[in-house]
DNA sequence: CCAAAAATGAAAATGGTTGTCATTAACATT
DNA sequence: AATGTTAATGACAACCATTTTCATTTTTGG
Protein backbone atom coordinates (compact mmCIF):
# COMPACT_ATOMS: atom_id res chain seq x y z
CA UNK A 1 0.00 0.00 0.00
CA UNK A 2 0.89 3.66 -0.48
CA UNK A 3 2.36 5.24 2.04
CA UNK A 4 1.07 9.01 3.02
CA UNK A 5 2.65 11.34 5.16
CA UNK A 6 1.64 14.06 7.42
CA UNK A 7 2.54 17.17 5.03
CA UNK A 8 0.07 14.91 2.05
CA UNK A 9 -2.49 14.18 3.97
CA UNK A 10 -2.83 18.43 5.63
CA UNK A 11 -2.43 18.99 1.59
CA UNK A 12 -5.34 16.82 1.03
CA UNK A 13 -7.60 18.46 3.22
CA UNK A 14 -7.01 21.80 3.03
CA UNK A 15 -7.44 21.03 -0.70
CA UNK A 16 -10.81 19.96 0.14
CA UNK A 17 -11.67 22.74 1.89
CA UNK A 18 -10.67 24.68 -1.19
CA UNK A 19 -13.21 22.98 -3.47
CA UNK A 20 -11.33 23.74 -6.47
CA UNK A 21 -7.88 24.77 -7.96
CA UNK A 22 -5.24 26.23 -5.90
CA UNK A 23 -1.80 27.14 -6.18
CA UNK A 24 1.28 25.56 -4.39
CA UNK A 25 1.80 29.45 -3.30
CA UNK A 26 -2.41 29.72 -1.93
CA UNK A 27 -2.15 26.15 -0.44
CA UNK A 28 1.45 27.03 1.38
CA UNK A 29 -0.37 30.89 2.73
CA UNK A 30 -3.52 28.49 3.76
CA UNK A 31 -1.62 26.26 6.01
CA UNK A 32 0.74 28.87 7.47
CA UNK A 33 -2.74 31.13 8.45
CA UNK A 34 -4.00 28.33 10.25
CA UNK A 35 -0.43 28.29 12.69
CA UNK A 36 0.90 25.54 10.59
CA UNK A 37 4.67 25.54 10.60
CA UNK A 38 5.02 24.13 7.09
CA UNK A 39 7.80 25.33 4.78
CA UNK A 40 7.13 26.36 1.03
CA UNK A 41 9.39 23.12 0.13
CA UNK A 42 7.67 20.74 1.48
CA UNK A 43 4.17 22.26 0.36
CA UNK A 44 5.79 21.39 -3.22
CA UNK A 45 7.43 18.13 -2.48
CA UNK A 46 4.29 17.09 -0.83
CA UNK A 47 2.08 18.04 -4.31
CA UNK A 48 4.91 16.31 -6.44
CA UNK A 49 4.40 12.98 -4.27
CA UNK A 50 0.32 13.40 -4.76
CA UNK A 51 0.97 13.84 -8.37
CA UNK A 52 3.15 10.69 -8.53
CA UNK A 53 0.28 8.53 -6.89
CA UNK A 54 -2.17 10.17 -8.76
CA UNK A 55 -4.04 11.79 -6.25
CA UNK A 56 -4.12 15.12 -7.52
CA UNK A 57 -4.27 16.83 -10.79
CA UNK A 58 -2.47 20.07 -12.70
CA UNK A 59 -3.18 22.20 -15.06
CA UNK A 60 -1.74 25.78 -15.82
CA UNK A 61 -2.92 29.19 -15.30
CA UNK A 62 -3.09 31.61 -18.31
CA UNK A 63 0.11 33.18 -16.84
CA UNK A 64 2.21 29.79 -16.53
CA UNK A 65 1.17 29.16 -12.42
CA UNK A 66 0.57 25.65 -11.73
CA UNK A 67 -2.87 25.01 -10.35
CA UNK A 68 -3.74 21.76 -8.17
CA UNK A 69 -6.87 20.00 -7.54
CA UNK A 70 -8.20 16.51 -6.39
CA UNK A 71 -9.02 13.78 -8.36
CA UNK A 72 -11.43 11.59 -8.13
CA UNK A 73 -14.21 14.37 -8.22
CA UNK A 74 -15.95 13.78 -11.43
CA UNK A 75 -13.57 15.06 -14.18
CA UNK A 76 -14.43 18.55 -16.34
CA UNK A 77 -13.28 21.13 -17.43
CA UNK A 78 -12.86 25.10 -16.86
CA UNK A 79 -14.66 28.22 -18.79
CA UNK A 80 -12.79 30.82 -17.08
CA UNK A 81 -13.37 34.79 -17.49
CA UNK A 82 -10.65 36.51 -18.64
CA UNK A 83 -11.33 39.28 -16.77
CA UNK A 84 -12.97 38.84 -13.47
CA UNK A 85 -12.21 35.13 -13.10
CA UNK A 86 -15.27 33.74 -12.83
CA UNK A 87 -14.95 29.97 -13.70
CA UNK A 88 -17.79 27.57 -14.77
CA UNK A 89 -17.77 24.20 -14.43
CA UNK A 90 -18.00 22.42 -17.15
CA UNK A 91 -18.74 18.79 -18.52
CA UNK A 92 -17.16 17.14 -21.68
CA UNK A 93 -17.84 13.26 -22.28
CA UNK A 94 -17.70 14.15 -25.77
CA UNK A 95 -14.11 16.05 -25.20
CA UNK A 96 -13.24 12.94 -23.34
CA UNK A 97 -14.21 10.36 -26.59
CA UNK A 98 -12.71 12.43 -29.26
CA UNK A 99 -9.33 12.97 -26.97
CA UNK A 100 -9.62 8.36 -26.45
CA UNK A 101 -10.02 8.07 -30.21
CA UNK A 102 -7.26 10.54 -31.16
CA UNK A 103 -4.86 8.96 -28.91
CA UNK A 104 -6.17 5.59 -30.22
CA UNK A 105 -5.66 6.29 -33.74
CA UNK A 106 -2.17 7.62 -33.26
CA UNK A 107 -0.92 4.93 -31.02
CA UNK A 108 -0.09 6.66 -27.87
CA UNK A 109 -1.09 5.21 -24.45
CA UNK A 110 -1.66 7.07 -21.36
CA UNK A 111 -2.85 10.03 -22.91
CA UNK A 112 -3.86 13.01 -20.50
CA UNK A 113 -5.84 15.98 -22.02
CA UNK A 114 -5.78 19.63 -20.95
CA UNK A 115 -8.97 21.42 -22.25
CA UNK A 116 -9.68 24.99 -20.82
CA UNK A 117 -11.77 27.63 -22.38
CA UNK A 118 -11.00 31.47 -21.84
CA UNK A 119 -13.17 34.36 -22.62
CA UNK A 120 -15.22 36.79 -21.26
CA UNK A 121 -18.21 36.30 -19.15
CA UNK A 122 -21.30 38.17 -19.52
CA UNK A 123 -20.76 40.81 -16.84
CA UNK A 124 -17.46 42.13 -17.95
CA UNK B 1 -3.46 50.54 -39.37
CA UNK B 2 -1.23 48.89 -37.10
CA UNK B 3 2.62 49.81 -37.18
CA UNK B 4 5.03 47.02 -37.20
CA UNK B 5 8.29 47.29 -36.71
CA UNK B 6 11.62 45.42 -37.43
CA UNK B 7 11.73 43.29 -34.53
CA UNK B 8 8.07 41.76 -34.82
CA UNK B 9 8.75 41.26 -38.77
CA UNK B 10 11.70 39.03 -37.74
CA UNK B 11 9.86 37.40 -35.44
CA UNK B 12 7.61 36.53 -37.63
CA UNK B 13 9.29 35.18 -40.46
CA UNK B 14 11.02 33.13 -37.55
CA UNK B 15 8.04 31.36 -36.71
CA UNK B 16 7.42 31.01 -40.10
CA UNK B 17 10.46 29.17 -40.82
CA UNK B 18 9.30 26.66 -37.73
CA UNK B 19 6.16 26.05 -38.77
CA UNK B 20 4.79 25.07 -35.50
CA UNK B 21 5.44 26.19 -32.07
CA UNK B 22 8.59 27.53 -30.13
CA UNK B 23 9.09 29.26 -26.83
CA UNK B 24 10.35 33.05 -26.44
CA UNK B 25 14.01 31.46 -25.71
CA UNK B 26 13.96 28.85 -28.65
CA UNK B 27 13.35 31.96 -31.18
CA UNK B 28 15.59 34.15 -29.45
CA UNK B 29 18.37 31.41 -29.85
CA UNK B 30 17.37 30.99 -33.77
CA UNK B 31 18.27 34.62 -34.39
CA UNK B 32 21.53 34.78 -32.45
CA UNK B 33 22.32 31.65 -34.57
CA UNK B 34 21.42 33.97 -37.61
CA UNK B 35 23.94 36.46 -36.28
CA UNK B 36 20.93 39.14 -35.58
CA UNK B 37 21.75 40.73 -32.67
CA UNK B 38 18.68 41.06 -30.79
CA UNK B 39 18.15 41.10 -27.81
CA UNK B 40 16.25 38.90 -25.17
CA UNK B 41 14.22 41.72 -24.18
CA UNK B 42 13.15 42.59 -27.43
CA UNK B 43 11.73 39.04 -28.24
CA UNK B 44 9.88 39.08 -25.36
CA UNK B 45 8.16 42.73 -26.03
CA UNK B 46 7.70 41.81 -30.02
CA UNK B 47 5.98 38.20 -28.78
CA UNK B 48 3.76 40.61 -26.76
CA UNK B 49 2.84 43.32 -29.72
CA UNK B 50 2.10 40.38 -31.72
CA UNK B 51 -0.17 38.61 -28.89
CA UNK B 52 -1.68 42.31 -28.40
CA UNK B 53 -2.41 42.38 -32.39
CA UNK B 54 -3.24 38.86 -32.75
CA UNK B 55 -0.93 37.99 -34.99
CA UNK B 56 0.35 34.97 -32.78
CA UNK B 57 -1.57 32.23 -30.43
CA UNK B 58 -0.04 31.49 -26.78
CA UNK B 59 -0.33 28.25 -25.20
CA UNK B 60 2.03 26.50 -22.29
CA UNK B 61 4.33 23.50 -22.26
CA UNK B 62 3.33 21.22 -19.37
CA UNK B 63 6.01 22.77 -17.35
CA UNK B 64 4.74 26.40 -17.83
CA UNK B 65 6.84 27.30 -20.54
CA UNK B 66 4.97 29.90 -23.16
CA UNK B 67 4.71 29.11 -26.71
CA UNK B 68 4.20 30.87 -29.62
CA UNK B 69 2.84 30.29 -33.07
CA UNK B 70 1.74 32.24 -35.79
CA UNK B 71 -2.45 32.54 -36.01
CA UNK B 72 -3.80 32.19 -39.61
CA UNK B 73 -2.98 29.02 -40.22
CA UNK B 74 -5.79 26.28 -39.56
CA UNK B 75 -6.15 26.03 -36.48
CA UNK B 76 -5.66 23.24 -35.01
CA UNK B 77 -4.37 21.10 -31.76
CA UNK B 78 -1.55 18.49 -30.88
CA UNK B 79 -1.00 15.43 -29.52
CA UNK B 80 2.62 15.34 -27.88
CA UNK B 81 4.77 12.78 -26.44
CA UNK B 82 5.82 13.33 -23.03
CA UNK B 83 8.85 11.21 -23.11
CA UNK B 84 10.52 11.99 -26.57
CA UNK B 85 8.56 15.04 -27.53
CA UNK B 86 7.39 13.83 -30.97
CA UNK B 87 4.30 15.88 -31.51
CA UNK B 88 1.66 15.07 -33.82
CA UNK B 89 -0.85 18.21 -35.46
CA UNK B 90 -4.19 16.39 -35.08
CA UNK B 91 -7.79 18.44 -36.20
CA UNK B 92 -10.57 18.88 -33.92
CA UNK B 93 -13.49 20.67 -35.71
CA UNK B 94 -15.81 18.44 -32.73
CA UNK B 95 -14.00 20.58 -30.55
CA UNK B 96 -14.36 23.42 -31.58
CA UNK B 97 -18.45 22.89 -32.37
CA UNK B 98 -18.20 22.08 -28.51
CA UNK B 99 -16.25 25.29 -27.45
CA UNK B 100 -18.33 27.17 -29.20
CA UNK B 101 -21.58 25.81 -27.79
CA UNK B 102 -20.16 25.89 -24.01
CA UNK B 103 -19.08 29.44 -24.78
CA UNK B 104 -22.95 30.51 -25.97
CA UNK B 105 -24.68 28.52 -23.13
CA UNK B 106 -22.71 30.62 -20.81
CA UNK B 107 -22.72 33.72 -22.23
CA UNK B 108 -19.11 34.28 -22.40
CA UNK B 109 -17.86 35.94 -25.32
CA UNK B 110 -14.43 35.92 -27.26
CA UNK B 111 -13.77 32.64 -25.94
CA UNK B 112 -10.73 30.38 -26.93
CA UNK B 113 -10.17 27.30 -25.96
CA UNK B 114 -6.69 25.35 -24.98
CA UNK B 115 -6.81 21.90 -25.86
CA UNK B 116 -3.62 19.76 -25.64
CA UNK B 117 -3.33 16.21 -25.48
CA UNK B 118 0.09 14.77 -24.07
CA UNK B 119 0.90 10.93 -24.12
CA UNK B 120 3.45 8.26 -24.94
CA UNK B 121 3.89 7.71 -28.88
CA UNK B 122 4.26 4.12 -29.69
CA UNK B 123 8.16 4.31 -29.61
CA UNK B 124 8.68 5.01 -26.26
C1' DC C 1 18.99 69.06 -39.81
C1' DC C 2 16.56 68.69 -35.37
C1' DA C 3 13.58 67.53 -31.80
C1' DA C 4 10.20 64.22 -30.12
C1' DA C 5 8.83 59.62 -29.91
C1' DA C 6 9.64 54.82 -30.34
C1' DA C 7 12.69 50.97 -30.12
C1' DT C 8 16.56 48.67 -28.26
C1' DG C 9 19.55 45.86 -25.18
C1' DA C 10 22.31 45.20 -20.95
C1' DA C 11 21.66 44.43 -16.50
C1' DA C 12 18.98 43.95 -12.47
C1' DA C 13 14.67 42.53 -10.36
C1' DT C 14 10.82 39.32 -9.89
C1' DG C 15 8.48 35.18 -8.87
C1' DG C 16 7.46 30.40 -9.20
C1' DT C 17 9.82 26.21 -8.67
C1' DT C 18 13.64 23.00 -7.57
C1' DG C 19 18.09 21.49 -5.38
C1' DT C 20 21.18 21.23 -1.27
C1' DC C 21 22.14 19.91 3.13
C1' DA C 22 22.19 19.81 7.95
C1' DT C 23 18.73 18.88 11.45
C1' DT C 24 14.79 16.46 13.30
C1' DA C 25 10.99 13.10 13.65
C1' DA C 26 9.47 8.35 13.20
C1' DC C 27 10.12 3.78 13.95
C1' DA C 28 12.03 -0.74 14.51
C1' DT C 29 15.42 -3.54 17.25
C1' DT C 30 17.69 -4.65 21.30
C1' DA D 1 14.59 3.54 27.69
C1' DA D 2 18.78 3.62 24.42
C1' DT D 3 20.34 2.95 19.83
C1' DG D 4 20.68 3.00 14.97
C1' DT D 5 18.40 3.60 10.53
C1' DT D 6 15.63 5.88 7.37
C1' DA D 7 12.29 9.23 5.84
C1' DA D 8 10.74 13.87 6.33
C1' DT D 9 11.53 18.60 7.09
C1' DG D 10 12.63 23.51 6.34
C1' DA D 11 15.97 27.37 5.75
C1' DC D 12 18.43 28.86 2.20
C1' DA D 13 20.43 29.20 -2.22
C1' DA D 14 20.13 28.16 -7.05
C1' DC D 15 17.49 28.18 -11.38
C1' DC D 16 15.11 29.85 -15.15
C1' DA D 17 11.55 32.19 -17.70
C1' DT D 18 9.80 36.59 -17.79
C1' DT D 19 9.46 41.62 -16.63
C1' DT D 20 11.23 46.08 -15.27
C1' DT D 21 14.51 49.74 -15.43
C1' DC D 22 17.14 52.93 -17.63
C1' DA D 23 20.46 54.92 -20.49
C1' DT D 24 21.39 54.89 -25.37
C1' DT D 25 20.29 54.52 -30.25
C1' DT D 26 17.20 54.61 -34.12
C1' DT D 27 13.25 56.24 -36.49
C1' DT D 28 10.13 59.62 -37.86
C1' DG D 29 7.80 63.98 -38.85
C1' DG D 30 8.37 68.84 -39.36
Amino acid sequence: MRTMNKSQIKLISTLERVGGFASAQELYQLLRRDGDGIGLTTVYRALQSLLDDKIVDVLRREDGEALYRLCGEAHHHHLVCRSCGTTVEIEGSSVERWAEAVAKEHYFREVGHTVELFGLCSKC
